[in-house]
Formats: structure tokens, C-alpha cells, sequence
DNA sequence: ATGGTCGTTGCACATTACGCAACGCCCCTT
DNA sequence: AAGGGGCGTTGCGTAATGTGCAACGACCAT
């Protein structure tokens, strides 16, 4: 809609993959380098973009300070965060919350019992969309129609030999969860790693997030894991009742 | 420099106060409502806003991603990152690396063996600039007309009784750390952590990123911690001479 | 029903961003 | 030491682009 914005945004996936002079970011966008480098300074005014000692550009630091006070904003977050710390605390395996937003799922919290290792590195990074148990619950609520179109254009890697082979199966497996009120992801994504969630719904019913319980094979079996179901559904359910309850106004302020 | 991208990208720290609707943003930003609008539209095209249920705007999905690979291009973090784990496996404490840029002193990486409480919440998080340890590192080594211009338009809060007071008390100990290279936040952030720093140094000598031990003083005493000082330092300079060594070319691609 | 609020659209104007070309700098070559 | 190429930077004239206005339409509350 407005050109130069989309230009200057444009600029930010593409230094995502790596640092990049002026040049380069001109040859990318198409533009001279005299514009590049009016919007490259205009993105560096605002922090988003740093230009290192070799005078290259690459990401800024005022993009992680947005992001993290992005996903502090995101009421469900910090509901349903106390619950999830219990239900850890209660079976000692890893639990997830994720939500969906326009094609991706991606999770927005996340509490693990094992060595933290690089525990930051998934919080906010998008989900394995076709197989993570988090991406059925959020996925086979949507309408119809944008269900379909998104299955369609999605890609199916096969992680495992488990994976979702393709639209038809991945569809199909939606509907299932639909149903059931609940989904897994048995191996799905890395072999040996299995998943069971619930859903988050707000007061409407539409489900606004999705959680998870994962466990490594070596600890606990499948179907030990799905034995937690109830639980995890439990826990889901005390957090949508919270979340459509009592919603704290903070409109004015 | 560019109007129109200024204005755009100033709608960004508006909305990580909080939701705001279309009347809200263009009144902040001093525009026309239609204005506002092809602002909000370009920026949600790039993901960078999402639109919620109730029409109002809020900080997109886009963000985490782009904050997500940001982080993930720094190559100290990546070099650092089993270093810390090391010395995290060798001592049992909280390890942090942090990088300056840009007046903010953020942390870039975080390796902890308690519970881990909200460990997202740190990370890309600007730290307690006056006090913290790897803070003191990292402007140490600034150029002394910044370091001084810095020092002088900072806060100073007193999070503590030991809290550094103000500019004079800053600028002092920046000298001390800079002589004994290595640096110390002994409850001055939070009255019973203390912390151990040392500097990480690129192949120029100038510093380039910070490490540091955090512990609580019920599990160890401040002299204690003190005691660790050099596998601190040894930790920092074989992070230093990883980084500075071998560089990896990754130009072309 | 009716007034008010809020988001949306089309349009005419001129402000704003664009590409060009020339400059200056640094590094590498011979 | 002199020459050449690559790269970032600057000023400028042009017109394309973004701007504010005003009117419309949807929704909510009274």
C-alpha cells in the first residue's frame, strides 16, 4: 500500500538471513543505492536496523526488545503461564503454549524440566506445522474454508516416517482432533519425541491457543504419555476458564 | 530521513505499550486517520502488526520471527554458547553473555541450572545498565568521549543500597574495570545476587561481547563467588581466541 | 429511530521520495 | 607511487507518491 514502507520493511527479512552491505541490499530490492541507503539509515534511526564496524547492516537490538514486549503483552500468556508451571511441576516433562497467527503457529511459552538448553531458541521461532500437536488444535479450529486453503499450500517435509504425508492426511487428522477435543504428535517431528495437547478457548469457544506436554521416548512410552491426557486437558481447561472469565480491563490505560 | 518510514516505524514502540485502535495511533502519531491507516495496512502486510478480533492493532508475529534470526546470526553467541554451557556444567550457575550496542546493553544468551522460571524473559532484554557486571565490561571498553556522553545522560536508580550512584561513581569504576579486566556486580542490582564478569575480545583486542556468574548469596558467599574469577576469565579468553581465530567466510553465500 | 463513534474510500494537491551523476574514500594492483 | 576499481555518500530536478479532506457506511448505544 505504501511503497516506501514496503520497501524499507522488505529490507528486514532479507537482512534476517545475514549481514549485507548497501549494495546487496539495493540489487535486492531493486532500488538505487541512494534509496536503499535513505531507508537502511531511516530503519537504523529507529534501532531496528545496527550497522557493524565493516559498515555492513544486520538486525538491530530495539527488534528484540519489541518482540519481547510483544509477547509480554499476550494476555493468554501470562494466564495460563502459572498453570503450565504446575503441570510441570506435576509430570515433569516439558510443556508448550503456541498460538496461530496468519499461516503460522508459532509458541509463546514454553517450561522444561531438563538442562536448559538454549531454552530461548523456540520461543516465538514458527512450529512444524503439520505435525506438532499444538499446530492441530489451533489449526482444525479455523473456519473451513481458510482451513483448506492453508492445508493446501502447506508444505509436507517428512521429519519421521510418522510425519503427515500430505493435505488429504493432514486434513483428515484435523477433522479427527476436532472432534476429540484433543491431539498428539507421536514421532512425528523428531523420532523418538512424543506430544499430547489440549486446546485454549475464549469465551466465544474459538480456540485461542493451544498447549502441549512432550516427552522423549526413553523416558516415558506413548502410551505412558497419553495416561497425562486428562491432566493436560484439565490444565487447558482451568486456563480457558480463566481466560474467558475474568479479563482484567486495560483499555485506557 | 524518510517521512513516511519514520512515521511507520514509530508506530511500533506505540503498540508494544498495549493494543491501540486506528483513532489512537494516528492521534499519537500526529496524522491523519486515512494515513494511519495505509501505515497500519503496510506494516500488517509485512506481519509486523496483527490485527486482533476487536479491530484494534497490536505487535505482529513477524517480530519474534525476524527477533528469532537475529540472534541467531550473532557468531559470537553461536561461538560462546558451549562455552558457557561448560562452565555453567563446571560451577552450576547462572551464566549470561551480553553484547552493547547502540547506548543498551542486552543480553544475547543465558544458561541456568535452577528452575527455569520464565527463561524467555531475559534474553534480548536491555539488562541494568549501571550496575550490571558484563554492563560495566562492555562500556568500559567504549571509546571515552562515548563512554563518557553515555555515562552522563544515563539514570542511575538505586536498586539497591549499593547500586552505582551516579555518573562520577560510574566513570570510576569503568576505569577500574578497565585496568583489571574483569568486572564485579556485587548486589547491586538485586541485593543478595552476585556476579563475575569478563570480557570476550575480537581479534583486535577491542571487546565485543561480556560474560558473567550469577549466584545468589545463599548458595554462595560474594567471596566465594570471587573464587571463580579465573575459570571466568579462562572461559572468556578461550571464547576470545575461538572468535577471533578462525572466522569462518560466510561473505558470498 | 437517531446521534455518535470509528473505520474506510476516492480524490486533488504538493510534498516527498526517487534515480541520476558526480564526488570522495579506501584498498588493491602493477 | 601512481592508477584503477569498488563502495558509500551527496545534491538536485522531476514526478511519482503519500497526504489530508470530506463524505460514506457500519456499528453501537441511547
Amino acid at each position: 500500500m505504501s511503497q516506501t514502507v514496503d520497501r524499507a520493511l522488505s529490507i528486514l527479512p532479507l537482512l534476517a538471513e545475514g549481514p549485507a552491505d548497501l549494495g546487496r541490499v539495493a540489487d535486492r530490492l531493486g532500488v538505487h543505492k541512494s534509496t536503499a541507503l535513505r531507508l537502511l539509515r531511516t530503519l537504523n534511526e529507529h534501532g531496528l536496523v545496527y550497522r557493524q564496524s565493516d559498515q555492513r547492516y544486520r538486525l538491530g537490538a530495539r527488534l528484540f526488545a519489541l518482540a519481547q514486549e510483544a509477547v509480554e503483552n499476550l494476555d493468554v500468556r501470562e494466564i495460563a503461564h502459572p498453570h503450565l508451571a504446575r503441570l510441570n511441576e506435576q509430570c515433569g516433562h516439558t510443556v508448550h503454549l503456541a498460538v496461530y497467527e496468519e499461516g503460522e503457529v508459532l509458541y509463546i511459552d514454553k517450561v522444561e524440566s531438563r538442562y536448559p538448553v538454549r531454552m530461548y531458541s523456540r520461543i516465538g521461532k514458527p512450529v512444524a506445522i503439520t505435525v506438532a500437536a499444538v499446530a492441530k488444535l489451533l489449526l482444525a479450529d479455523l473456519p473451513e474454508t481458510e482451513r483448506r486453503a492453508l492445508a493446501e499450500k502447506l508444505d509436507y517435509p517428512l521429519y519421521t516416517p510418522r510425519s503427515t504425508p500430505g493435505a488429504a492426511a493432514f486434513l483428515k487428522e484435523l477433522a479427527t482432533v476436532r472432534e476429540q477435543g484433543w491431539a498428539t504428535d507421536l514421532g512425528g517431528h523428531e523420532e523418538s519425541i512424543n506430544c499430547v495437547g489440549a486446546p485454549i478457548r475464549g469465551a466465544d469457544g474459538r480456540v485461542v491457543a493451544a498447549m502441549s506436554v512432550s516427552a522423549p521416548n526413553v523416558v516415558v512410552t506413548a502410551d505412558e504419555l497419553l495416561t497425562l491426557l486428562p491432566l493436560v486437558r484439565r490444565t487447558a481447561d482451568a486456563i480457558s476458564r480463566e481466560y474467558s472469565g475474568k479479563t482484567p480491563a486495560k483499555d485506557t490505560a
